[in-house]
Formats: structure tokens, sequence, C-alpha cells
DNA sequence: GTCTATACATCGATAGAC
DNA sequence: GTCTATCGATGTATAGAC
């Protein structure tokens, strides 16, 4: 809390004016960046169009919402692995909600014909896993990618990259080698 | 280290006789880890046969190495997306070593033509990701898995998935649905 | 090697002046 | 609303007896 209200520009004790306690503020910071993240999905889910289609463009938006805030991803990875708030409370159900949102788009794709069958669950937590991981250790790629994770010419890399691992990972053909496209 | 001390049966100032401090009891518990898993990784690379008999293989030793020991995927989430001591020091080139060794091995597939050519480093990681986030979050997960993660039964079902979705992530056709081996 | 006791620092949170 | 000062708890580590 000190190294906090330090880059706010204030003292500890008004930061505590303002949340009143650690706990508190957590929640708030982490319940906005899983909103954020859920309103993705439901988006999507809500959509018209090509199962297909859908899919690529919540990759896409995904990895431009995790590239634009470089804290969220790791933020969400250590609540999933340890137990914050988020897993004993009711917040648990807002994590499961959302994984089952992955799930029945993933489903729905399935019933489409448009992926293979599959356990949906298995399949939702890998591609968030997928997602997280990789905006979530920057320090451990940063040597591999020059200029670090979160320089714009990388996300847009990676923002292909993860397309098509998440074609390739739903059983989709052909898609795997990054295409010409741009 | 009160509570590790505990556990272990003695007090803890009796512990700091035999770790002369906290880092350096992490460090060894994580080292250990990683070496289980690097040697995993060498195993696979040095062995004969078809890359993706060998690519199978890793993926069930992996699985069987995470969910028999149920720390190991946690701790070492938390050490990737936390910036460690073997992030810092020269512990770092024993992950980037790691690393390098499933890109490598990933390489060496796509030279063969077993899979299509694509970024090593970037489906490696993901493949991390895929492997470690299953087992990092037991709680999230035992709501929808029945009797939790780490039940033999749920490991075998696991290991089953993990096999598919690594051969579809790396772009390997027609394998992503459980097939009726056993 | 293990113990009790304690030094020393940090951290979450509060009290009360301004 | 922000500040200084401080409480109380916890945590890492050490001292020294046994």
């Amino acid at each position: 809390m000190g190294e906090i209200a330090e880059r706010a520009g204030l003292r500890k004790a008004s930061l505590f004016h303002h949340f009143r306690s650690k706990a508190l503020l957590y929640t708030e910071v982490l319940a906005e960046t899983l909103g954020d993240l859920g309103q993705l999905v439901s988006a999507v889910q809500g959509d018209a169009g090509e199962f297909l289609e859908r899919l690529d463009r919540l990759s896409d938006q995904v990895t431009a919402y995790l590239g634009g805030n470089p804290e969220a991803a790791r933020l969400l990875i250590r609540e999933l692995v340890d137990s914050g708030p988020f897993s004993t409370r009711e917040g648990s159900e807002i994590v499961q909600a959302s994984l089952a949102g992955v799930a029945g788009l993933l489903a729905s794709g399935m019933e489409s014909g448009a992926i293979p069958r599959q356990d949906p669950l298995q399949l939702a937590w890998s591609m968030v896993g997928l997602h997280l991981l990789w905006f979530a250790a920057p320090h451990v790629l940063r040597h591999a990618m020059h200029g670090g994770i979160f320089d714009p010419e990388n996300i847009e890399s990676r923002s292909r990259a993860t397309r098509a691992q998440v074609r390739a990972l739903c059983g989709v053909q052909g898609t795997n080698n990054d295409p010409g496209e741009t």
C-alpha cells in the first residue's frame, strides 16, 4: 500500500481514506479487469456471423486488451493460481461464469460443425492459458523479443500467432502457419 | 518459514539452521522442479523414433509429473509471472534454456515436415502454458471436475486431452477429438 | 541439531491534527 | 482529504542455552 500510495502521489494514510482495506482496493481493480474481458466474450457470443470469424475476433480483441493493459494478464493469473478473494467468495462465480461463457461459445462451434467435438471446458481453459501466459511473463520473453512483449510491433505479431494457434488448438485445419494476410 | 517449519515438525529457528535464508530454501525447491521437467525434455530430445511419438511421450510425461506433484505447476507459474530469483540471476538462463529446448524440439519437427512451419518460440510458450495452467488452478476447476484435478481418474482424462491438444496446437490434423484409444 | 527468546524490519490499519 | 505519528501483528533472522 505504501508503494501504491507513493506512485499515486499521496501518503499511505490518505490511500486508506479512499480504500478502507487492501483487499477492497485489490478486489475493485480485479473486478474491472475481469469485467472487461467478460464483456469481450459476451459481445462475441451475441454477434452474428460464422463461428470461426467470431472466434478470430475474440482472439484479436483479447490480445489487444492484454497487450494494452500490461498488468492485466499477471493480475489474472496470480488470482487464478493463488486463492485470492475471487476464489473463496461469490467472486468465484464470476470466474466460473466467464469460463463457462467461453466453453459455451466453443460448444456452439462444435454443434455447428465448425470445430471437432471435444471437452469444451478443457478446451476453454487451455485457450485461457494460451492467451494469458504470453503477456504474464514479460521478462522471460524479453530476451527473445526485441523491444519487449508490449512493443506495438510485437503485439501485432503475437496477435497473428494467437489467432492461428487458437484455431489450431480448436482443431481447425490448415491455418496454423502464419498466413500471408499482412 | 514458520508454517514450513511446523509442517516439517520442528521450530522456525531449526529450519534456519538447515537453510540460511528463505530465498535459499525457495531456490533449492524450484531448481529441483525445474530440473525434473528439463530432464523430461532432454530425454525426449535424445530419443529416437518419429517426432509425433516423441511429442506424445513428452506430453504424457509432463502431465504425469505435474499431476503427481501438485505444487509444481503453481510454483513454476508464480516464478514465471513474478520476477523471482530465477529471473534476475543466472537462474534466468535455466528457464531460457528449458524454453529453448522445447523450441528446438519443435523446430526439428518442422524441419522433418511432421508439423507446419511456424514460430517455434511462440509455439513452445503456448505449450508450456497449456501444460502448466491446468494443474496450477485446482480450485477453479474443482467445481467442474468431480474429485478434483489431482484425482487419478481425472489426471488420466487430462493426459488424453493434453496429448490431443498439444498435437492440435502444433497443427497436426485429425487428432483433436478424443481418439478411441482406451 | 533443536530449542526459547529476542532483535529488527515491514506492513496493514488507525488516531488525530490541519 | 491529506498529513505525521504510531499501534499491533507478522516475518526474517540471530543469540545463546541445552
